[in-house]
DNA sequence: TGTTAGCACTCTAACAAGTCGAGTGCTAAC
DNA sequence: GTTAGCACTCGACTTGTTAGAGTGCTAACA
């Protein structure tokens, strides 16, 4: 059995309306709905083969079709045109530059949250070619010393040391200037042992030290670890019945919660290459576990040369993808213009 | 109508049974629970007593009684007595010295939320005589100026200055010499006007800069703004049928989620002065708007002087407060202790 | 006067039975 | 190939019934 055109028809009337009602459609309802001026009986003919292509599937007998997995699929992959409707709201509330990144994410977070009524979730840039751009070590008390690192992007990282001798004015700016031309402009895979063994004689009896900082400075260029994740709008689970009954709830609240687990969208999103880089994960296809019955939207962004970030939306398998698209996108554009002015 | 002993040892066998429980409590097994050898019509009578003077009330004709806010709060204040149970795990899970402050809190948070099976918060500690140690200026680029700025507590900030001319190294250490002779150890109210136009003058051209590194310090400074809080275990709520339906679980949810709306809480208990530290809000109490249904415990613990922070734990008002009060008091006690050292 | 047994009463939770309506699948006619 | 018609299914809702827990009140008792 075929996809024929009518059939094409029947399927995008059926999952439209389920994505407006959330109720289970019927055969009558197509048969008003479309301009194809069949009976409700010839419908339920198409539905039935429908269904035996996987497309649609009945809750219980005697009750109207949802679209399976597979039919959203379809739909997401085909059918889907995208609106430009719900713009300006967002435009407005993101366009003050905060000054602050974390506040920014948040914010970005919030508003996505409100805009869609779905949960979600954005991940800090993260840098992929961190490269050294500048160490600097001070003392701060007798036996401790600063370490500030600054990494490509003006990404700032500090480091306290605590050494077992006094170190001189002298020694330090030796150090530094040590530091500095062996380590300047190098990414963490270009520094070996052997440059480090070379550093460390040349320090002499401060080799702990320059050991010291090399360990900071492999703390602070590998990001990966510190992935962070920002999410809002988690009560919008309960506005789905499918989603809100208490286990699923429960669930879903701690993935989102705990959001180490939403990192696979991350490291998902950020590898692959896509449709301009929107991704839309459909019930078992999510690389999130506990969230097997939603679907998930998501998109990369890029502030700055090489950082790179995932914007995410979860909600139910009927979300308004059309919408949801395009107020991913919208976000995206907003946040790649942001930094390039 | 008095709180006579009988009446006290009732209502403490009636609240500690629901506690126990969670259902109401009826006058038979009460009858039996204690000691008084008393039947259960004697029981009635009391108990219509109790409910008379507002320590209990009926969810609905012939249903058993349930304490009522003014019940728990009697119980909390006077008829407690501590446990020294569940001690041992929490002991090992904590004892590892986590040497990043947020992994540190957000673990902490994580063990007393699985520890309790309630929903945890704590706040980051927030200094209160911030006093300046150390400030230096580098130059990462031409025109970028790099501004590290090291609070006593060794807690370090970070900003990025541009300018628009190109400095000297010259000049750099003179304006080093010359922010750190004038600010080193003053707390943000001993820096004037005066001072600051003084430093300008002796600056001269450079004055320029000597404003844009006071904008930083003040930044760093006042850490009230930017109070971090982390949250751990909402999923905790549906464990408690009075707090998981629908729309209760959505607004908590919502709260916890926005941890802005959660200062109040540390706004509390910072200032008022309490029994060690430990504090109980019951039903109405609380002064979180949108969490009216539930018990609050907190405590406040002191990481290093004048460092404090404010741990809670949030559950239904029939929480097991003996359990939660030693629990909240023994991470108190190793965070407390674990700078210390 | 305090305590208790007894009893009528109330209210909820759980179950069973019945009804309604939406929607289906199938068949026969067009 | 399309459609009208019809019997059937199933969930949602309503109603009625019952069992059980618990109460308040009264009258008797120590």
């Amino acid at each position: 059995m075929q996809l024929d055109e009518r059939k094409y028809i029947i399927l995008q009337a059926i999952i439209r309306n389920y994505l407006e009602t959330g109720e289970p459609v019927g055969s009558r309802t197509i048969s008003k709905y479309t301009d194809l001026n069949l009976s409700s009986a010839t419908i339920r003919n198409e539905m039935a083969d429908l269904e035996e292509l996987g497309y649609i599937l009945q809750p219980h007998t005697s009750a109207g079709r949802i679209p399976s997995d597979k039919g959203y699929r379809l739909y997401v992959d085909k059918m889907m045109e995208e609106k430009e409707r719900e713009v300006e709201e967002m435009k407005e509330m993101l366009l003050e530059k905060e000054d602050k990144m974390d506040h920014l994410l948040k914010q970005a977070a919030k508003v996505l949250a409100n805009n869609t009524e779905y949960a979600a979730m954005i991940s800090a840039p993260q840098y992929h070619r961190n490269k050294l751009k500048f160490i600097q070590l001070s003392r701060v008390d007798a036996r401790q010393i600063l370490v500030v690192i600054v990494v490509e992007g003006n990404v700032i990282k500090n480091s306290m040391l605590t050494v077992s001798e006094e170190l001189s004015d002298e020694t330090l700016l030796k150090l530094n200037i040590l530091l500095n031309t062996h380590l300047n402009g190098l990414s963490l895979e270009e520094i070996n042992l052997g440059m480090i063994a070379a550093m460390k004689q040349q320090a002499g009896i401060h080799s702990e030290i320059v050991a010291g900082v090399i360990d900071a400075v492999a703390e602070a260029i590998k990001a990966d670890e510190d992935l962070e994740i920002y999410t809002s709008g988690a009560k919008n689970f309960f506005k789905y019945p499918e989603l809100a009954d208490h286990e699923r709830a429960s669930e879903l609240i701690t993935t989102f919660e705990e959001k180490q687990l939403l990192s696979e969208l991350v490291q998902d999103n950020l590898s692959g290459d896509n449709n301009m880089g929107i991704q839309v994960y459909i019930g078992d296809e999510t690389p999130v576990a506990g969230m097997k019955d939603c679907s998930i939207v998501t998109a990369t962004y890029e502030l700055d040369a090489g950082m790179k970030g995932t914007i995410g939306i979860i909600g139910p398998k009927r979300m308004d993808y059309e919408k949801v698209v395009s107020n991913l996108r919208l976000l995206k554009h907003q946040l790649d213009d942001l930094y390039k002015k």
